[in-house]
DNA sequence: CGGTTTTTTGAAAGGGCTCAAGATCCGTGG
DNA sequence: CCACGGATCTTGAGCCCTTTCAAAAAACCG
């Protein structure tokens, strides 16, 4: 059924969760993952300035987008985990606004940015669940800003990895409370304005304080309640409201 | 030929700046600013957790969206200038996830949210500049997010001055280098992540190094190139690519 | 197994915060 | 038009979280 290796589309079963599909959008959107191109951990993707044409979509292995400020810092934008989509909110540029990489070995099915008009002019109702996607999204970094910005190095580390578990749960069954970090500590603090070394002192903390315990990077999260508490998180991605969605025609 | 006052429409003014608007285009958009509503400084125009009924269209003054976290701290997500929109990503929440206030006298125009389905089954033009808005949004959100997490206190200001300025640009004509801030440094403090205290202190840091000159909340850029290196400041602002839209139909 | 990447730890410095209090500005009522 | 009270802006002093710089230990990879 699915396009590639008998695996289903990670995207079709993320947007499953959120809403309803018909078999025309199921056909629309398996077009997104014909191809497939493999990289391996620290492969550039693209770079900022590079004209876009295609979107991605995650299909194994985790990949970053950021950018490097004239001083030297690092900003990292987004984490893209599988079932994601890569450059939906750049369609926009002409150029990438920021790098994108892989930090670990992953696939990528790319499908052109002017595939998009397909789904603008054929599926009303796929474009309006594209358009939440990117709401979504908004929903999300507000939420990460909110951290960055107004939180301790342990509270921003909390919010991080609820949100990675969170969204790993959503595309992988076996997700409970342990996953592996495949992305490293100075990353880590490039997501959330903080040193690679005051990750590590954080993590340490917090295993300390007995919030998770940790081999490596492998990290299992021993209470979640008072981790949420500590980053006021609120898990938002199971819903989308689509009331407003144009009728679903079969 | 507006909808009020003999004013035109604030925000086809702005759309027009990205792309070309087909009379029916033109048309759905007015809908959009049939009704208005005055607000007071201070005014409360809806409550995080209400759920979402309407979006907004700022015709006159500036709003915020913030949220207050737990310790009492507050989080200022964005800042809506007139020709703004307001809850354009909060559509696929069932519940709004901030407050949102006036921060000086204005007047708001409110649509249904439904009104949307029209544009996303009547338009795939004007759904593809809806969700060119929405990712532009992205775009500038992710801009300041770097220099939340990544620079110093003046060029996290640095960054939101200017881009106050290049925004206000869009919509007034007589925007130079000279802007009267519409909120106080408190809140400014709140987009950033810095105290209103030490919002002051840069402010009076820049004036001293000939950055800026203010008197009271009414700025002056004196050196914009000086600051837009600084903050690193890209003026993403104008241009919007309309290559994949769905063509337009007259 | 050797080289590279990543993690870990220490000591010192710094930018921004907190707390507190005074000065100014501004809208409102008399 | 003036006085009052709340909102906002200013300024000072000390503290604290995070950064920097440096270097060693550990993990990873071919």
């Amino acid at each position: 059924m699915g396009p590639t290796e008998g695996d289903q589309s990670c995207l079709v079963s993320k947007l499953r969760h959120f809403v309803e599909l018909s078999e025309q959008d199921n056909e629309l959107l398996i077009r997104f993952e014909e191809e497939q191109r493999e990289y391996k951990k620290r492969d550039l993707v693209r770079a900022e300035g590079d004209p876009i044409e295609d979107l991605f979509v995650v299909k194994k292995g985790w990949f970053i987008g950021y950018t490097t400020l004239p001083n030297g810092k690092r900003q990292v934008h987004r984490l893209y985990l599988p079932g994601d989509l890569i450059g939906t909110h750049e369609v926009v540029c002409e150029r990438a606004t920021y790098d994108v990489a892989a930090t670990s070995d992953g696939i990528l099915c790319p499908f052109q940015k002017i595939g998009l008009r397909h789904v603008f002019s054929n599926s009303p109702r796929l474009t309006a669940l594209l358009y939440s996607i990117e709401a979504l999204e908004q929903v999300a970094q507000d939420d990460r800003f909110r951290a960055v910005a107004r939180m301790d190095a342990t509270g921003r580390l909390s919010y991080l990895l609820l949100q990675i578990v969170s969204r790993l749960r959503l595309t992988e069954d076996n997700m409970h409370d342990r996953l592996k970090l495949l992305i490293n500590q100075e990353l880590i603090g490039d997501m959330l304005g903080l040193t690679g070394i005051h990750v590590n002192r954080t993590l340490k903390y917090m295993k300390e304080i007995g919030l998770i315990d940790r081999t490596g990077s492998v990290i299992t999260l021993l209470q979640e309640d008072r981790m949420k508490e500590l980053a006021s998180f609120d898990d938002r991605h199971y819903k989308i409201d689509t009331s407003w969605f144009p009728p679903l025609i079969e």
